[in-house]
DNA sequence: CTGAAAGCGCTTACAG
DNA sequence: CTGAAAGCGCTTACAG
């Protein structure tokens, strides 16, 4: 038991609960004496008092959180950062960023109920009955790039294809066939479809064919296989799901006794540590995460302080890091 | 406005708001007919009732949510992995796990009560005060491998401590002087120097010489730098902070013109999927995540139904993965 | 300048 | 078998 509420607060110091809350949420309309004031807080950290939270979102009906929901698989260091630079950006102006693995494996509509959010981040599509619960609870609902409209499930991610393309521009100098190494993880599909349109929405725009999509593993042997079938029609350029996936790759050419980038280039995505110091050094599409990070926060922000204009997209903030693989 | 409460359930379905409360919490001890119970759940499906988890919170004192603290820098896979499977395990009993990022760089102290969460589960050693506060709060608290007794800052973990000598035990076989790749980023420091002391306890029993320790960055300049001082000192293993910086001492040795194992052998810590994509294959320590995790979410169980004896440990779940590398 | 009082939505003894 | 009522700790019109 903390047991420490505000009354005890107001008793010790010989005030009301009224002055108390008037002093401690800092309310600069009602005036109270300097030394009320001064009195107050001193009481209030000498008891060691911290309101409750809960009673505070009973009545106010929000709370200082921010919730991410995030897909039910580990999301990389990319995300990582981000979820971490949002942090700090927030905390300056006392909101917490809470983060929920999982979305999909376990129920979110009592999540976001228990914690009473000031906004939910969502980096996979919500269902269109928790959306509308959220909205309808007055939580600001934002998506995973600050896109404030639901994502269309079947509407590719703008981001997502521009990942693609940046990969199919940079492998297209050199090569006139493209393979892509789709992740064998069954849960990133709905990424990989995007990133994949974005290849070959390129290909189409350069007259070049279709390019030939071969899951890879994360393994040797599973892309050694990938490799020899890609070789064997003539494929000398292969944009890669992400990083992990192109090392995978990479060692498959090794296996095969093929060199990259002479046989065939490769372009991973995400700029993990491990793709610069890759044999050959990977060349890999990298989001400028705080850039990222620093939009996310303005939006939040901005509903915060219900300003009338949101402030504007930063773009994707994609670029190529030129290595030694392409 | 959501605005469905069980006041509205109550109406609708003409009963009281204690019934309501007793058939949606499954009092079984109170006598209700079968069918008031069904017409109860029928009418708070219909209107989409779910419970204000703040005011259940104001009143019973406590929420259904785990809140896991972790560091703030991004922690890997495997921990990524461990909060996965944890959330999955608590799930079945109605408990949400919810992840702070950022310890140490922004306030705890306000997180916790916002959220009374049934227990928190910290990555990092938590401040007397915080700690002492929780506990007060009647909030289960529990390190990061379920120890239970809080870490004292100056007694190294004994889970990292085992990480460092399989290490060392991997790598003395062959190599009479080993080095020490240290992490660049400060903040690894607390897990590094206990992985290290962990290596020299082995160095030691073996009366082999103190391992030579050189910091190593994620890029090959930095790595290459070290591989050559430790060449100079004829140094022929080195145990690596985790994989990522094995990666680079690999990166540095092929740029040195050296070769993995024979020249020198490099052991990691992880098991990240580049590792087995490295050249050579890199050999590294590997934990068993599930039986963590499934440890983890028994001891927060245990605690949920008032058990008396606590789980077993399951030991530390640590094993060598040999590869290539070592 | 300060206090008494209502009410946020729930759970739970307690009385019928 | 079911309901009226208290109370969790806070904030905030409202009245002095």
């Amino acid at each position: 038991m903390a047991g420490i509420t505000s009354a005890d607060v107001a008793r010790e110091s010989g005030v009301s609960r009224t002055t108390v809350s008037y002093v401690l949420t800092g309310r600069d309309g009602v005036n109270i004496s300097e030394e009320t004031r001064r009195r107050v807080r001193e009481t209030a950290t000498r008891l060691g008092y911290a309101p409750s939270a809960a009673a505070r979102a009973l009545r106010t009906g929000r709370s200082d959180l921010v919730l991410c929901i995030l897909p039910d698989w580990p999301v990389g260091p990319v995300i990582e950062t981000l979820l971490d630079e949002l942090a700090d950006e927030l905390s300056g102006r006392g909101l917490s960023v809470l983060v929920h693995h999982g979305r999909g494996a376990r129920p979110l509509s009592d999540l976001w109920r228990a914690v009473t959010p000031r906004a939910v981040i969502g980096f996979a599509p919500f269902a269109e009955d928790d959306l509308l619960a959220m909205r309808q609870a007055g939580i600001q609902v934002l998506g995973t790039l600050g896109e404030d409209r639901q994502p269309d499930p079947d509407l590719p991610s703008e981001s997502q294809l521009r990942i693609g393309a940046l990969q199919a521009e940079c492998l297209t100098v050199r090569a006139t066939r493209l393979g892509y190494a789709w992740p064998a993880d069954a849960r990133l599909a709905v990424f990989a479809r995007d990133r994949l349109r974005g290849v070959q929405r390129i290909c189409a725009e350069l007259d070049r064919p279709e390019p030939v999509v071969l899951p890879v593993g994360l393994d040797v042997e599973s892309a050694a296989e990938a490799v020899r079938a890609w070789r064997g029609l003539g494929i000398t350029g292969i944009a890669a799901y992400n990083d992990d996936v192109a090392l995978a790759v990479l060692a498959g050419m090794r296996a095969e006794g093929l060199s990259c980038p002479d046989d065939c280039a490769v372009v991973g995505v995400d700029d993990v540590p491990a793709a610069r110091l890759a044999a050959p050094a990977l060349t890999t599409v990298s989001q400028s995460i705080e850039v990222q990070a620093r939009y996310l926060a303005a939006l939040v922000l901005a509903d915060l302080d219900g300003a009338a204009e949101k402030p504007g997209h930063p773009g994707h903030g994609l670029h190529l890091v030129e290595r030694d693989s392409a």
